[in-house]
DNA sequence: CTAAATCGTAATAAACGAAGTTACATGAAG
DNA sequence: CTTCATGTAACTTCGTTTATTACGATTTAG
């Protein structure tokens, strides 16, 4: 199955702007990014929506964080997107009349549920500052090597 | 989305089989399962490589369970199947040479790494036996109603 | 007011992987 | 030898994600 990378996207595409501290263009954030700006607009288009970030259109227009570091959660962005599916493995069918498969189902059923909650615990614990702060570290310690 | 449903589809075809102790046929079994026999025989081919499964050729061929029901987990069956990627979600870019992408994908990374773990412990938890009395159970359930 | 920059969005194509299908070879039973 | 069933390769179909093209709408500068 093909993979949603959206999270990771919009993720890098914020700690950019969060360095940057300022406005920044769909087409710079493609460039960086090795995308398209379409797709950058259309993804960003999706947090706007959820009032994490600003657009402006015209000159001088772009894309800006709005919301607070601290308080922004990974969890907060897979919301933002839709939340897409988070796995690649499920049930045959959905809604079976046989009851073999009943029993199937609820099996994976409960266990997927349990991951689920489990990955979604651990994304609203991550902020975008604990992030920033990460990659500051991974930076001094890139510049101290150098 | 397209999911990958092969787990939930041998667990269907072992629980029938293990109803049925007799052989059956790849046909019999893609009937059952609404699919086609070179499907079944794709997919039940790799739980013989593992050697949970037997299968003979000819008149009087077909397929026989060959494990011990209350050794067999999902996990397993998973395994059987050549561990295939459990998220539908991942990084866009898994060599990255940007700080700012290895400080995303190191904090995905982790979320995702515990998630799978717990899946797989779940997994590793259910027998083909235990799953077998919950559906005895479930159909026992089934006839006093009707 | 005009021109340039930028977003907003629809429509379409490309890329990819899972499942389904066709076709035929291989081997066992009678 | 004939029949039945598996083993497998090749191809098609289908759905999803990402990329691309195209153009309209809005804002700023001069
Ligand atoms: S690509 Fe992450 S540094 Fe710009
Ligand atoms: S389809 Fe045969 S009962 Fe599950």
């Amino acid at each position: 199955m093909k993979r949603d990378s959206r999270l990771s996207s919009v993720l890098h595409a914020l700690l950019h702007m969060a360095e940057q501290k300022e406005l920044m263009t769909s087409e710079q954030l493609a460039i960086c990014m090795c995308t398209n700006p379409v797709v950058v607009r259309r993804t960003m288009g999706l947090l706007r929506d959820a009032g994490l970030v600003t657009s402006a259109r015209g000159p001088s227009g772009g894309w800006m964080i709005a919301a607070d570091l601290e308080k922004v959660t990974l969890r907060d962005l897979h919301e933002a997107l839709g939340e897409p599916a988070i796995f690649a493995i499920g049930n045959r069918n959905e809604s079976p009349g046989c009851l073999v498969e009943q029993a199937v189902n609820a099996a994976l059923d409960g266990a997927f549920a349990d991951a689920e909650a489990l990955l979604l615990d651990r994304f609203a614990k991550v902020t975008l500052a604990k992030l920033s702060a990460d990659f500051n570290r991974r930076h001094a310690a890139h510049r101290a090597r150098s």
